[in-house]
DNA sequence: TGTTGGACGTGATCCACATCACATCACGCT
DNA sequence: AGCGTGATGTGATGTGGATCACGTCCAACA
């Protein structure tokens, strides 16, 4: 596949036409990311937006005893980077390849003249922020709201509402999913075989099958 | 103060000559909200943007059983309700009058003709989103990263820096802390007592003067 | 096919905080 | 001034979940 031909695959950009994606093309550069490598680092000036072409990525804040938050994971087609682009700070967070990973890479400049000459950009990069924010939001809630199983039940269902169906394809290993609840790994461990004992997830190396939805949105929504 | 000088000392409408203000202020209407009154609900369809003219109002989750948390604080200039518009979807939270209020409110179509017509706004929107999310990003690493204490002195430092100095004004109730911070009223009461013992802040009602900013800022990096 | 490193399972222990229960304290009101 | 209501101070008690310390399982790879 072409990279402009991937672009077009790409929501950011789904409003543009193939003149427009042909120009956009022509000036990103690809870069490669082997596993665990690190993309950008936090509080590092930042003057590039990137765009997942291969590989899974994700954002985290560390602290000085290396504990470590996930704020998100990003797939093939997703992009990260444009805060800095936007508002001129710092990057808020380090990104990390949690595969190999193949990225493209834009320039403030470029994707800022890009932006002026297709408002439509900047309506979509709207969205994608809204979103983000509603997500973020939201996690705060379950942080402060829920208990660590409660955690967990509304990931797994939100994760499996974004997949499309009740089987999670390459699900995140206990260690990463108590990264990004905020939780141990063993705590995980433990309330994901409660769940499956419970009948509601049934699981096999690397997928999750979601067998009782309302039962897990019900443990999400109170604490026991 | 008209409508128009009030909105052209509005952060989001900075961008907007005297006639585009003019334009704008004969499209808001004025709403006042007693303290305490709901605003807008959580899932509630949205088609409104509004701006604080008066008084201060809280954005808030609230669990089944009662518990709060509050995302946000929003005085005199600020907006909210504006995901709804730009995205479509329910309302996230509800927003709710700290004090007696005053409100303009802006409907979704004539804001999002405004928009087309100045992509400044656009422009300004996008900064406001990503200020708001590099927050919640951060409020997240604190909910996980750091212990009562550790939040609190980074949210004193926080309050402070946007102040502009070291004397916070009409501070926030032990009670309101604990809402944002994620705690309880009386984790918050001892932790601000062991700081004025410790001589970082000092209070005397409803004020707190930072004296020691370097060590808050020093606890709100590590876990002791 | 043995070896090795990562993922997962599980008990024991400890502690930061929530919760409960009151005692003041400080003001805005009448 | 006296009253009532909300803000704050502070002990006692209980517990969710982190942490520590292992053991098991499994897949990739020499």
């Amino acid at each position: 596949m072409t990279t402009a031909d991937f672009l077009a695959t790409v929501p950011l950009f789904k409003s543009l036409d193939a003149a427009e994606l042909a120009h956009f093309g022509q000036l990103v550069r690809e870069k490669s990311y082997p596993k665990g490598s690190v993309i950008l680092f936090e509080d590092d000036p930042g003057d590039a937006l990137f765009v997942v072409r291969a590989g899974r990525v994700k954002v985290v804040l560390v602290a000085e005893d290396g504990r470590e938050v996930i704020l998100g994971i990003l797939s093939v087609g997703e992009h990260f980077g444009e805060l800095s682009l936007i508002d001129d700070q710092p990057r808020s967070a380090h990104v990390i390849a949690m595969e190999d990973s193949a990225l493209l890479v834009l320039r403030r400049e470029d994707f800022r003249k890009r932006v002026e000459a297709n408002p439509s950009v900047a309506w979509s990069l709207l969205s994608e922020l809204s979103r983000r924010l509603r997500r973020a939001d939201g996690q705060i809630g379950s942080l402060v709201l829920l208990d660590v199983p409660g955690r967990i039940a509304r990931m797994l269902v939100d994760t499996a509402d974004e997949g499309g169906g009740p089987l999670i394809e390459k699900a995140l290993t206990h260690q990463t999913i108590a990264h990004v609840i905020g939780a141990s790994r063993e705590t995980v461990s433990r309330a994901m075989r409660e769940f499956q004992d419970s009948g509601w997830i049934s699981t096999e190396r690397r997928r999750i099958r979601i067998t009782n939805r309302a039962a897990l949105v019900k443990r999400s929504q109170q604490r026991v």
